[in-house]
RNA sequence: GAUUCGUUAGCUCAGCAGGUAGAGCAUCUGCCUUUUAAGCAGAGGGUCCGGAGUUCGAGCCUCCGACGAAUCACCA
């Protein structure tokens, strides 16, 4: 346990030293820098900015609380800058007014030597327009709401120029609190993400489907292709998985007789992280019965031109160098006929050694395990997909690759699957669902042989799910959309990282110095500890792992090598000290 | 997983062709009652990511390691 929590760096800096004092002083003035009581606010900073130069009788009596983002103290006179959460405002204080009597201590010491940058606090007082023109607070008085420890990083700005930006990826992640509170267009982001889950929402709403809640938790993961992340019940004493997707637990419930149903699923994979990948990711899965794929791509259309009006006022949105226009109808083209209009090739009624040739001449790389699936998907996502820039549905994918999707109605070796394309990336997946229960559990065996063949990604069958479709599932099409990649369109964010308030990373770890006193804390003498690093062994891991043989002539040979005046070591010994290393 | 690049003060970054570590902001002290990247004067602040090596001497060179980024591969 103790390993995932070392203590942050033990050493203050003298910022935060200095802050500490303050922290200090402040008690000892009998102002308390973190109190209870609420504080009561009449007013955000944005209403102020809006509305003030329209009529500048308002805010007269207001009561406003913020973090301090800067401050300019000149004298008896400070400016400063408060941050809420619809902006930020600036405030001006005056030393008289704050201190009409004769003790100064609330001006002259607690605002301009206790506070800092990144405090709360609370002021009262009413609204003018500087000489600079700058609409402010004039504040009669303040309340410490929170004291800050650590000094944020300072960003600055001057005629929409960013000086000194807190742009480091690693950091910005790690504390992402950090990033939201300087960066305000990453607090933007978040909050566009928010008003597309809306947004969809609504519609789906409207549309009288019904919002439900499936197992994370499952049994058996299904419903994708991935590796899933294992856990264990212990109560059960059986394996868990944390779903890699909801599909098979929705089609439960149409089969169950709800005719539409959606879930925003948190969905989690094993497998790489990159600039479109995070293990765990969101997902808004639909099912609606007695529809196709054909109703699903209306729908979806629908629902993304929706999203894009109500984020943006406009279908254009701009996308790295593109500008996407989600305007319906979106184009629709098959995976074939994408194929034969990007690479000029036919390769419908291609069998699989035929398609391997074509993907040589074409110079896609293949390995013998792949079937003619996913040979053509190879083609399709080497040389046609990053083509498909503006909103395009690419339809009737190989049976091969869709375990679940009904077969296409005029060519049985086709499924009723539609893909989403967008700025060459797939956005949303959608079938007819196959709810023949006979061919499912074929489909299923398929798999099976699949992983036998190594696999590993390959589905594993779910015989409770074959035995709901036994019961009877309606004609049903679903449709699954990512609601990150969704995100990143939205707000022209080039990675999932910046759409995802704490993306996966490795874990922070703070080197901790080794020094000998650690090695003599674990049972090694003093005259060993001294030199066993210089001798090879730099941390008590490294000590651990190696053979008690092997650290014996390393640390005698050291011994002979430099002629040191301490006795040989015992291979007893070494084993004791490793007994005694966590 | 491969390649490349990066890691220096609280933050953003310099650092010669190895020779006592620099700037701006932030911090501290003083001045300043409508400033706004406030200003002026002064001061303090560094395990140069960790380790080993080469060298009289390493922030800089070599090797090993940690973390991050980009590109590619893998994966969907």
């Amino acid at each position: 346990m103790q390993k995932f929590f070392r203590p942050m760096s033990m050493q203050l800096s003298e910022q935060e030293q200095i802050r500490r004092q303050a922290l200090a002083e402040l008690k000892k003035l009998g102002i308390d820098p973190y109190p209870q009581a609420e504080y009561k606010v009449n007013v955000t900073a944005k209403e102020i900015l809006e509305n003030f130069p329209k009529d500048n009788t308002l805010y007269q009596d207001v009561s406003f609380a913020g973090r301090i983002m800067s401050r300019r103290i000149m004298g008896a006179a400070s400016f400063a800058e408060l941050k809420d959460h619809t902006g930020r405002i600036q405030i001006y204080l005056k030393r008289d007014d704050i201190c009409p009597g004769e003790d100064k201590t609330m001006y002259n010491t607690v605002f301009k030597r206790l506070l800092d940058i990144g405090d709360f606090i609370g002021v009262k007082g009413y609204v003018f327009i500087t000489k600079m023109g700058e609409i402010t607070i004039h504040a009669t008085e303040f309340t410490v709401l929170s004291k800050s420890l650590r000094p944020l990083p300072i960003v600055k700005e001057k005629d929409g120029k960013v000086y000194d930006a807190f742009t480091d990826p690693d950091q910005r992640f790690r504390q992402r609190y950090v990033d939201l509170i300087v960066n305000d267009h990453v607090k933007d982001t978040f909050i566009k993400r928010a008003q597309i889950i809306r947004s969809m929402r609504e519609f789906l709403y409207k549309k009288g489907y019904l919002e439900v809640e499936t197992p994370v938790l499952q049994p058996i993961p299904g419903g994708a292709a991935a590796r899933p992340f294992v856990t264990h019940h212990n109560a059960l004493d059986m394996p868990l998985y944390l779903r890699i997707a909801d599909e098979l637990y929705l089609k439960r419930l149409i089969v169950g007789g709800y005719e539409g149903v959606f879930e925003f699923a948190k969905d989690f994979r094993n497998e790489g992280m990159d600039r479109f990948h995070n293990p765990e990711f969101t997902q808004m899965e639909i099912y609606v019965a007695y529809k196709d794929y054909f109703w699903m791509m209306e729908l979806t259309e629908k629902m993304v031109e929706k999203i894009a009006l109500d984020v943006h006022g406009t279908t254009k949105v701009q996308i790295g160098d593109n500008v996407i226009d989600f305007k319906t109808p979106f184009r629709r083209i098959t995976i074939l006929d994408a194929i034969k209009e990007y690479t000029g090739i036919d390769v419908s009624g291609m069998d699989e050694k035929e398609l391997r040739e074509t993907c040589k001449k074409l110079g896609v790389e293949t390995d013998e395990y792949m079937g003619k699936g996913k040979l053509i998907d190879a083609i399709f996502g080497e040389k046609c997909e990053p083509n498909f820039i503006q909103p395009t549905f690419i339809m009737d994918y190989p049976v091969e690759m869709s375990p679940l999707c009904k077969r296409h109605r005029q060519n049985p070796d086709l499924t009723e699957r539609f893909e989403l394309m967008v700025n060459g990336k797939e956005l949303a997946n959608a079938y007819t669902e196959l709810n023949d229960p006979i061919d499912q559990l074929e489909r299923f065996k398929e798999q099976v042989r699949l992983a036998e063949k190594g696999d590993d990604e390959a589905m594993w069958i779910d015989m409770d799910f074959v035995r709901a479709l036994e019961y009877g599932m309606p004609p049903t099409s679903g449709m699954g959309i990512g609601i990150d990649r969704l995100t990143m369109f939205m707000t022209n964010q080039p990675s999932i990282q910046e759409v995802i308030f704490f993306p996966q990373m490795r874990p922070e770890k703070k080197q901790k110095v080794i020094t000998p006193e650690d090695f003599v804390a674990l049972g090694v003498p003093e005259h060993w500890a001294e030199h066993i690093m210089a001798a090879g062994f730099t941390t008590p891991a490294q000590l651990k792992e190696a053979k008690p043989t092997a650290v014996q002539q390393k640390l005698n040979g050291f011994r002979k090598k430099n002629k040191l005046d301490i006795p040989a070591v015992q291979v007893e010994e070494i084993e004791k000290w490793q007994e005694g290393i966590e």
